[in-house]
DNA sequence: GCCGATGTTGGCCGTACGGCCAAACCGGAG
DNA sequence: CTCCGGTTTGGCCGTACGGCCAACATCGGC
């Protein structure tokens, strides 16, 4: 195990990953020239292209690394749980702490898989399905054991869930006052419990309810 | 109001604007070029050098105008209503619509800004965050009225929210089978009431509560 | 019908990019 | 010591970018 942590620090090719994961997610793929990652990562643009012959294979092997790393990790999480829900929240922390972790390889897969075109665009998207579709079957297992409210859209819950938690990448600050996992825990209680108090709950129910049968029926533009 | 509506369509700025909108949500800024937004919007380069002096300030007036249309839609629509939580749920509306009515210019703003730097880059935040402030009077005015659950964290409340709504317009397609009114209602009622079902509810209540009060017990990873 | 202002044209310029390569380098095997 | 495959070097090349401009078109006001 410590022969992987010395073979993932001292490989030069992971370096290169690294120093581009973090240009990458500074400045954008597009604008981040093959000579800043080569400076970054401490060699010659030459260098750079002997390991890496295009800047768009740079950033395929960098999403494929940060892919592969969060389903194991998210994997890894929920291995030893067998209740369904407590595998969810599980899943959930593990992916909050890989995204908050620091490694700009998870940040870059999120928000710059635009860059991509052609085989290697659907290559990534087939992945990311992989990834969704995992979690999707986590959310089916807890809607079956019957932990979920019935009625609730599983695939909406995912969208939802996911923008809610990946957005954390972009306001998330190490030096902020809360944690990875306190930011799980607290949306993990939102979600479950709601945000709404007795009172309004109770109150607004007729009102709630009437607004789910009949979306949209409020328009006050163009009165 | 058709003055406007006419001036909107014929306006020769306007029309740059919505060119370059649509293929910087498309390529993103800097993978755009000033060529294909001039053959985009039927001019010459040379005439869009003319309208717009750099790149960057096409940028800025894009996003200007983004962040002036959505703040003036969302005060329109909570405009007419006192009741402090249905001004959410209207101005949520009126978000979501916005976001997802085809208006590249809103996902410019959200996922283009990055692009900006110095000054610019300042200006956009300020106005970001007097859009934020904005929402953040609406949830305390809802709190400061008894709709939400004590020891709701306004700030994270709306973290989230923003998270899951704003990520709708990745994943949005007008072919779908859902409006965007039926997705912020959907929305609305996970966030109000939940998705947990009474029994996970009442089954669980002291594990949610501890992993509340002990954030991050949690860990199982390197056992 | 002239005139100034507003807008357009098409091409030019300096720059810096991504990609490439021939030569040099290095460390370990024989 | 020699050799050889893997690796690094530093610079070169074609391209296409953002920005610029002088000449030209258009058109409403007088």
């Amino acid at each position: 195990m410590s022969k992987v942590r010395t073979a993932r620090r001292d490989d030069p090719n992971d370096r290169v990953l690294d120093a581009a994961a973090a240009l990458f997610r500074a400045r954008g793929f597009a604008a981040t020239t093959v000579r800043e990652i080569a400076a970054a990562a401490g060699i010659l643009p030459g260098s750079l292209h002997y390991r890496f012959a295009t800047k768009e294979s740079l950033l395929i092997a960098l999403m494929e690394r940060a892919v592969d790393h969060a389903t194991a990790a998210v994997r890894d999480a929920v291995a030893g749980c067998r209740d369904p829900l407590e595998r969810l929240r599980l899943g959930l922390c593990a992916h909050m702490r890989i995204l908050l972790s620091g490694d700009d390889a998870i940040y870059v897969l999120l928000y710059e898989w635009r860059s991509l075109t052609g085989g290697p665009r659907e290559d990534m998207v087939r992945l990311r399905d992989r990834y969704e579709a995992f979690w999707d079957g986590l959310l089916h297992r807890a809607a079956g054991a019957g932990c979920l409210r019935d009625g609730v859209d599983l695939s909406l819950l995912r969208l939802f869930s996911f923008g809610a938690i990946n957005w954390a990448a972009q306001w998330y600050s190490p030096e902020g006052r809360r944690t990875p996992d306190q930011i799980a825990d607290a949306f993990w209680t939102f979600a479950g419990l709601g945000v709404l108090s007795d009172n309004a709950r109770s109150g607004n129910i007729t009102e709630i309810a009437g607004s789910l049968a009949a979306p949209g029926a409020l328009r006050n533009e163009e009165p």
